[in-house]
DNA sequence: CGGCAGATGGGCT
DNA sequence: GCCCATCTGCCGC
């Protein structure tokens, strides 16, 4: 291994079987690639476990949020607001709804993908926001329950490089459980969508 | 430049 | 009506 070469790690299932409040701050720093070439280096994170009231899953299983009843270590899809994609990644135990949502991303690789993909935006734009990331990455309806451990049209890696500095704060665009510190982010990462508030 | 009001839009309850 | 969003335009610093 030469010096700057990085090391790859494929995520275990068991990684995604812990609650979501614990993956979230964890999957910062990893990556997610698709078949395609293109990788974003994930910078924002927020947690939605099942007894939250903010969660999607937090009044039952619906064939919408069904993919986030089942086991974890798979992509939750949902269509928002009419308009926008947004990736979550399955957590917690099978049967308990819970999933950590992608908000932000640092583009990585495949970069003339993402740009035609995301129009004629500034390169900071391209993944800062759950929508746009999604958008970024082709992430949609058809990726919602495909596996992101392996065999699936994405998948998340552990693209070792150097530590990150988390910090965790209230999530962004809800309207329960508004102050929990539920969101997290890589400090002073230029690619999130909105800087925390300063405490 | 940042912040905010308004419009947009589909699927849920 | 409500919602895990985004874009545009308009303000004020």
């Amino acid at each position: 291994m030469q010096a700057n070469s990085s090391i790859v790690k494929t995520l275990t299932r068991r990684f995604f079987d812990r609650m979501p409040h614990i993956v979230a701050p964890e999957l910062l720093g990893k990556c997610l690639v698709a078949h395609d070439g293109r990788m974003v280096r994930i910078v924002e994170t927020e947690a939605y476990a099942q007894d939250d009231p903010a969660a999607h899953t937090f009044r039952g299983e619906t064939a919408r949020n069904r993919s986030m009843f089942g086991p974890p270590g798979h992509m939750y899809v949902y269509f928002s607001y009419g308009v926008h994609w947004c990736a979550n990644v399955v957590c917690g135990p099978k049967g308990f709804g819970a999933g950590v949502l992608l908000r932000a991303a640092q583009p990585m690789a495949g970069i003339d993908l993402m740009e035609a993909a995301r129009g004629n935006v500034a390169f900071k734009q391209l993944c800062n926001g759950p929508g746009k990331l999604a958008q970024a990455m082709g992430i949609d309806r058809h990726a919602d329950g495909t596996d992101v451990v392996g065999g699936g049209p994405f998948t998340v890696i552990d693209d070792a490089h150097a530590p990150v500095t988390v910090i965790a704060c209230p999530r962004i665009g809800i309207s329960k459980a508004v102050e929990a510190p539920l969101r997290f982010v890589i400090a002073d990462n230029p690619f999130v969508s909105k800087r925390p508030m300063a405490r």
